[in-house]
DNA sequence: TGACAATGGTTCTAACACGAACTAAATTTG
DNA sequence: CAAATTTAGTTCGTGTTAGAACCATTGTCA
């Protein structure tokens, strides 16, 4: 229980820096043709041989209860598919189909593009300042509850 | 179009930062028995006389035809209200009740507290140095269309 | 003043988010 | 081996989200 510091502007300015980004982010998604989180599961599979949908939902962030659907989605647009894991029977693979895989071969580059025009300006110092800063912010939330 | 300095680590750093941050929090607004886009606007209403819907929506960014429903939601449970605008017939005027400002009271210092507890052992200095870094990110997102 | 544009809110649609309940298929244990 | 537990995914309910269409009211301006 030390003084006070004035911890609020330090959490606003996450806010809109993240705000910021997805605004940016986002808004180039849909003209390519996605959500966000179609991107995301698309931009993951890309080039892997599939994985399970407890994998996916790992590396995406996304709730198993909402990866459902979202690959349903893909699959009624013929990008993603699911097929049987050999060995367990729970398991389902889900993997791009070759439509899938055109989709990401097109949209991925792009993506990437755009957001390197953010950084167009930026050092490679900047962006060792930049990663310090959030990881040690990151780990203050993340003991913070203990 | 310099060299491409990799900032796709300095992206993830910022994604997984927030989402360690919208967890801690989240978590505990909920366990308050709100949802974050309810807290948002008690907390935005409280020891206020009340605002215009826009004013709302500018102030918690959320745009106005979510703000309809949450505040529908808010009011179902008693703690907001809508009344008529003086001289604007357009204009509703959203406020808490009683009852709202009585929850204001209650959740609003208790997520403040467990806030607070992140950053028990942040100096001023590292505030400052993470305010820098995310202020200075957020501007590479916002001139990064032009 | 009378057309016309701008503003404030609501409604609608499609999609996502989370948690809880549920089914089926492993895995663990007694 | 059989019962109990865990794990994988789907389904469901409530709530949030963005954007577009819509209505009413105001403001502008010729």
């Amino acid at each position: 229980m030390t003084e006070p510091t004035d911890f609020m502007p330090t959490v606003q300015a996450l806010v809109q820096c993240y705000q910021a980004f997805e605004a940016y982010s986002a808004a180039d998604i849909r003209a390519l043709g996605l959500t966000p989180p179609q991107f995301d599961i698309v931009a993951t599979l890309g080039n892997t041989p599939g994985m399970t949908a407890t994998e996916l939902g790992d590396k995406t962030l996304i709730t198993k209860g909402t990866l459902t659907g979202v690959v349903d989605r893909l699959a009624d647009r013929g990008w993603a598919e699911r097929v049987a894991h050999g060995s367990d029977r729970r398991c389902q693979i889900v993997r791009l189909t070759k439509s899938g895989e055109a989709l990401f071969a097109k949209v991925f580059p792009a993506h990437m593009a755009h957001l390197a025009a953010c950084f167009s300006g930026a050092s490679a110092a900047e962006h060792t300042r930049w990663q310090a800063a959030l990881r040690s912010l990151e780990q203050a939330f993340r003991k913070g509850g203990a």
